[in-house]
DNA sequence: CTGTTAGCGCCTTCAA
DNA sequence: TTGAAGGCGCTAACAG
């Protein structure tokens, strides 16, 4: 990874280091008109780039952005990740990629990788969890974080705050109202179907995953119903198919939901996400059954890639880029104008879709 | 973001920076059980935690492989970030993300600033294009790319070689049989299906949409068929729908096709890539028409969040993530046991996945 | 096996 | 305005 130096363009332009610095790289001070143009002329005759990695550590700050997510691939994080991208272009930063399958010990790691870069901010897209296996290792990721911002760091967290973080200088969430919007979206549904609901679920102790379910009872209890059913499965399409399966062959039973009455003409369906959604779509489908006449479905975050399924899927629809773009901006280095606002949770608005695969007249 | 230093650590230690280094930091030579403990100790006593940008500045390698993609909430280029993420794991590195819409320009700009930061390694995964108009920038990009490589860099390109590039040391290619392919799928949906084939594009001089065009139409050919119509418009879900409309009106019309018998029966529509089909699809459900019914439609790539999607999309499945692993690996350091095939194209097959949207018996 | 001495490439006081 | 000197934190040669 040799290349030629700024030393080199300076020798070459008959200047010293320190003036071909000023030329090249923005100094507050600027050179005479004829020596910048020596400089720069000797600068692109020998392809010179400058070394990052000088400038960072001479200036102690890399204009890096740490991305934290749990799986590029998964649509809704790679939404977020383009939102975060554009930002930091906007800013002349580069994004730093880690994925940890959201497993808090694999967080604290790219947190820790993350400041060995000396990044000059951190954005965690993945939900955390509260899970007591998950304890240790979410206070270590808490301490970490600590660490970070003590020295100096920016962090953004998506959603929740980290499990136990002390709340620090430079520690800021943007924060999604899943419970409220969960709960908005069960009054619609209740208002177009009087049947039993069944909630699909991520795991128990999954932030983004609990809180929408919260919500979703609590709509439905404001709307004078009785709480639904919860099945747990993972927070993926699989998980989504699996809870699907068993749902489909309740349905097919014709058995007696947990309010007692029969579930015989059928269930409302609420799954925590989108993927899980469709997850379980596919489900009812490959088991004969047909969405919305023998089950209304809904999910949550309004992934793009899924707008075209058929039936519409009923959602809740989040502006993921623009999340992503908040957090990173959050993390933008302090205006010299001072208005700092850290800390403030950032307002985030979401909207209930109502589609096909909730329509009550099929 | 100060932190504490090797120095302080070794002080703590009480021994010199030299040996702080060598526990810390792997090294050839191993201190002694006893002094190593008391370092070690101390170290985290004090939270140390290695300036990577020092010692990226120190040994002249960063562990950085930027990653550069059109745009990475594209599920295409989502899943083989996904691959390139994981390989870079496994090689203990981070990746560097940079998104470029697939301008030549902007893929310029982003080698130069991963060549600033010293990464050590680029993979290239937006498709190419040899369009007159960036011709100039794609010039630029080979030049950029040449020098990258002749100062040691390593550079995979997914697809197709960038133009003009001079095939220096370490500059890699993982080929995608995107013609071949094509032209398989061609093969057997006109076993399947006696009617008129018209093709959705990308913009022309984009490689990828080119050489599957190419492909379709070599296909047909070997099926003893006369050539496929070509519907230009963009590389996107959008594009895709734009000319599904157009298609529609013509279906509708029940007007003839390009070879003048009627194509009242409807119409075999390839999209070159997934996401257009589906948006293709879309359209023609827009417009009451229906799928496979009045209209076989196939797609390219196999775009795993698509998958749940009714008619199941034929389409030609790649293997993305590990394409994106491939890439990466192509550009490990070279092992030490001097196995080197650079240049040599690595294999990647794909295979055609025939299902509901393409089937002849309603 | 350990410590000392030089840089890696750049920026930033400080004098000139 | 320009140049000279020192240091950012670490590693890699050398000595000891």
């Amino acid at each position: 990874m040799a290349a030629s130096t700024l030393t080199e363009v300076a020798r070459l332009a008959g200047v010293s280091p320190a003036t071909a610095s000023r030329v090249l790289n923005g100094s507050a001070r600027k050179p005479g008109k004829d020596i910048a143009e020596r400089v720069r002329q000797a600068a692109d005759s020998l392809g010179y780039i400058p070394n990052a990695q000088a400038q960072g550590l001479a200036k102690s700050s890399s204009g890096l952005i740490g991305l934290i997510v749990h799986d590029i691939a998964d649509p809704y994080f790679a939404a977020i990740a383009r939102g975060v991208q554009e930002a930091a272009r906007e800013q002349r930063r580069m994004v730093l990629l880690a994925t940890t399958g959201g497993a808090p010990g694999e967080e604290k790691e790219a947190v820790a990788a993350f400041a060995a870069r000396r990044a000059d901010s951190i954005v965690i897209a993945g939900s955390r969890s509260s899970r007591a296996e998950d304890g240790d290792q979410n206070a270590e990721l808490a301490a970490e974080l600590d660490r970070y911002c003590r020295n100096g760091g920016q962090v953004a967290v998506v959603g929740h705050p980290v499990v136990g973080a002390a709340a620090p200088e430079g520690y800021h969430v943007v924060s999604v109202p899943n419970q409220e919007l969960a709960a908005k979206l069960a009054v619609e549904l209740a208002a177009g179907w009087d049947g039993d609901f069944v909630i699909i679920g991520g795991p128990e102790g999954l932030f983004t995953s609990d809180d929408r379910i919260r919500g979703f009872q609590e709509g439905l209890s404001r709307a004078g119903r009785g709480p639904a059913e919860v099945l747990r499965s993972s927070f993926n399409r699989s998980g989504g198919y699996d809870a699907g399966l068993k749902l489909a062959a309740r349905i097919k039973a014709g058995g007696t939901g947990q309010s007692g009455r029969p579930a015989g003409n059928g269930l409302g369906i609420f799954a925590v996400n989108d993927v899980m959604a469709i997850g379980a779509a596919a489900a009812l489908r490959t088991e004969g059954l047909r969405i919305p006449r023998d089950a209304r479905i809904a999910g949550f975050d309004d992934i793009e890639t899924l707008r075209d399924f058929r039936p519409a899927l009923s959602t809740v629809s989040l502006p993921l880029e623009e999340i992503g773009r908040l957090a990173t901006r959050a993390t933008a280095p302090p205006t010299a104008d001072g208005d700092e606002q850290d800390y403030a949770p950032l307002p985030v608005t979401g909207k209930v879709m109502l589609r096909r695969s909730t329509e009550t007249a099929d």
